[in-house]
DNA sequence: CGTCATTTTAACCAAATGGTTAACAAAAGT
DNA sequence: ACTTTTGTTAACCATTTGGTTAAAATGACG
């Protein structure tokens, strides 16, 4: 190619077919071979485009990472009531991590695998959380009176497993209650609405 | 031996090893060879006490799943009125898993690696979950107007979350937020109290 | 066309890994 | 004592796996 053509499609493939068994193996069930077979390619080909297996997966890692990580840094950050900040959140959340259920696990077992790769690679520079603000905008709630005294943490901890766990508990939850594809969706979305609900009537003074 | 000593040191010393080692890198992960060498033992003396890789590996799942799910069950099961249910099992729960803290990830990847294995070797007979008990006892509650109309469901997620999740994201929270052990232990230790708090304030009416 | 860079493949390699074998040590039974 | 069973080890084997090599297509471009 002279510059960069329109078509990525051996690259786009490789990386499509990457995610896939990345994500649906983790980075040491995951192998080569099969990524290559998903991709409909030589396994030499992916050496080509990807160096190796941990430059292919860092790629893969670090996509997944920047895309859950930033939206709940939005919480800390933006400027908006508690409560308005609560139900975006959920909402976007949800809508977000729905595209690619299994993400939070995937990212949850890696950092668990190996916690200073996740130090290193993702929390280094880009998008930082600061929690700071997020837990002093509850202290000024609760000093203005309009929620409870609750924790700061307890309070983002809540929201944070509300949302997130039914995600990684899925296959338990569809294996165990029965729970089709169908349900699962249904339930999440009503979740968009639930948690928030659930949430602010635990606090709202 | 005789019949049965009470020295089943080597034997032990391979279930401790292989718990470790399993919990830590997942089945896929795991290798034979660091089990010996945790154990302190030759790798053939592990075929020698247990058939191979996956039979070694039921003992430990199993052995942890039968730690974890049975304690779920019981509030779904027990003559019990639902806000003391409620606060045993986070109590309870966060008791049992604080002394196996990645217990829960482990259990949740490996059914998520092979969700039929599970379906088939766990919940064959043995403590096959009724949720149906546990729900309409919150839907007697909300007839009787103790609590709000909350969908049941939604109330057991979200119990299940706030209390199971910390630990599944354990290693997130440490490095992310920079808790350490002692401080991770002590937030936990809170939540059994504040997560019932949480649940109850929201929906008593 | 012919040349040059890029893309793709088949064959291959070394290391790792689950598992086996055969011999050896230690008890237990007689 | 000696025979048998149980426990343990070093060496070995077959397969898998990440990664390499060299050659063959493919295509850009004069």
């Amino acid at each position: 190619m002279t510059k960069k053509q329109k078509d990525k499609t051996t690259e786009e493939q490789i990386l499509i077919a990457a995610k896939k068994v990345f994500v649906r193996d983790g980075m040491t069930g995951a192998r080569m071979q099969d990524i290559a077979d998903e991709a409909g390619i030589n396994k030499a080909l992916l050496h080509y485009y990807f160096k190796n297996k941990e430059k292919l997966f860092e790629v893969i890692f670090m996509e997944a990472a920047n895309r859950l990580f930033p939206k709940i840094n939005e919480i800390f950050t933006a400027e908006l009531p508690l409560f308005e900040k609560i139900e975006r959140f959920c909402d976007e959340y949800i809508t977000l991590v729905m595209e690619n259920p299994y993400l939070p696990l995937f990212v949850l077992n890696e950092i668990h695998r190996d916690p200073n790769y996740f130090l290193g690679k993702v929390w280094k520079g880009k998008s930082t959380p600061k929690p700071e603000k997020f837990l002093a905008q509850i202290e000024a709630e609760k000093a203005t009176g309009t929620i409870k005294d609750i924790h700061p943490l307890h309070l983002l901890m809540n929201m944070l497993s509300m949302t997130i766990f039914p995600f990684v508990a899925k296959p338990m939850l569809q294996k165990n209650m029965g729970m089709n594809e169908q349900q699962f969706r249904m339930v999440m979305e009503q979740r968009k609405t639930e948690i928030p609900r659930f949430i602010i009537d635990s606090i709202k003074a």
